[in-house]
DNA sequence: ACAAAAGTGTTTTTACTACACCCATGT
DNA sequence: ACATGGGTGTAGTAAAAACACTTTTGT
């Protein structure tokens, strides 16, 4: 190894996650009470391995606690302040995570001791998770305000009125249900079934699902989205 | 220390920052080559020591090169590929500045073979600084499409003409010089000065500066949906 | 028959786009 | 007096917001 790189200081790395669920009423976060400080809840965390990409220790990380796999994770922001946590100096890499709450409860680790929280009613949070979560709440309204982020948060088939209470926590309002129902469909993401929704309310809604392609394009173009600047400046 | 700790590896942290500029007429950024790969051109960038914030040893880092302070900074992306340095194992933390390249010109630090470049006239370089960039440049138009943030490579007084140049600099596209200003001024963030702009053209366009107070306050709120922690912290 | 939620259409308001002429000044 | 870039206004169009009634079905 080159010289340079030789003398350098050397630090720990860790992941954190802002994992959100929505249980169909309200926007959850969940949290763990985890090793260094059993009395206190903190995201979920671990260390990065050797061999791993960043994007590969989140996502394992979150599967060690919820044996889920295919989630939505997207790196939040760094966090690196030389005295966040006080034991010893580690930058974390916050993810976040859109989990559906539904897939989770079968599969939640015994190994950790993890509970929901509503975003409104959040216990104080280990170092500096608090900001973390913080942050992540205003990314996931930025994010959702462009984009149909908001299906990752559903089951695989779900109604207009279930996607509506969904942007209505993420945003702590009330849409307009006609209004929201005509831009929902005007992405042309959505094929509506033939099945109704049973047992909630007398009438029944339809049930939609993702245009799994249209939805991957609509991603992946939103990478590369050069806003109309004239648009939005 | 506690044994959860000890058991870990410990990573080379690099930081390295993507440098726009712009000089009246195009976008730059700035590159040098530097110790590992003389022949490569690269991002400048450095190390973090111990006690330093992220955000901090990026400034140092800048301030090295350039000799600039109160530099607009922003997080970009933390990148972290297993073998995205050949050398050694580093986790490299982008971000993304904008200088005024007529404030630099006086202070260019010698230490470094440094030299601006067209953002359509890039060399290849180092490592996956190309990805940095290409990441930089998305993040800079998606965010100045929503925020006068170009401000900040202008010098203190400006003209809209100038302003209007940045953008289409930005947008690589022309736009409407009515709807342009009518929407800037909209903003209600530009004081307009008595002096007008001698030498450049036969009328003269009027100064603007920016109205910091409000600007200010425009960018805390603003910062509610953008990944900018710091300010919130 | 009625209660509860689902579904849909129209009007108003606002924001964006496109476009053309006069102004001030240096040569 | 003319050439150069600076500055402004208006009409047309598209998108967003506001708003209320009808439909379905379980009880």
């Amino acid at each position: 190894m080159l010289d340079l790189y030789k003398e350098q200081h050397a630090y720990l790395l860790a992941l954190d996650s802002i994992i959100f669920g929505f249980d169909g009423e309200s926007l959850k976060i969940l949290l763990v009470k985890r090793g260094v400080e059993e009395q206190t809840w903190s995201l979920m965390g671990g260390w990065l391995q050797p061999r791993e990409s960043l994007e590969q220790a989140a996502a394992r990380i979150l599967f060690e606690l919820t044996s889920l796999t295919d989630v939505y994770l997207e790196q939040l922001y760094t966090f690196g302040d030389p005295d966040r946590d006080p034991i010893s100096r580690t930058i974390s890499v916050a993810y976040f995570a859109l989990v559906n709450v539904a897939d989770y409860a079968s599969k939640i680790s015994e190994t950790y001791q993890a509970r929901w929280f509503s975003l409104y009613d959040l216990p104080v949070l280990l170092f500096d998770h608090g900001q973390m979560v913080d942050l992540a709440i205003k990314r996931l309204r930025y994010k959702a305000a462009q984009h149909p982020i908001g299906f990752e948060l559903l089951p695989e088939k779900f109604t207009i009125p279930q996607l509506k209470k969904l942007y209505d926590a993420i945003y702590n309002t009330e849409f307009d249900k006609r209004n929201f129902s005509r831009k929902i469909l005007s992405t042309d993401l959505l094929i509506k079934l033939d099945e109704k929704q049973k047992g909630f309310s007398k009438k029944g809604a339809y049930y939609y699902q993702v245009d799994k392609a249209k939805y991957q394009q609509q991603t992946d173009s939103f990478l590369n989205f050069i806003p109309n600047p004239e648009a939005s400046l």
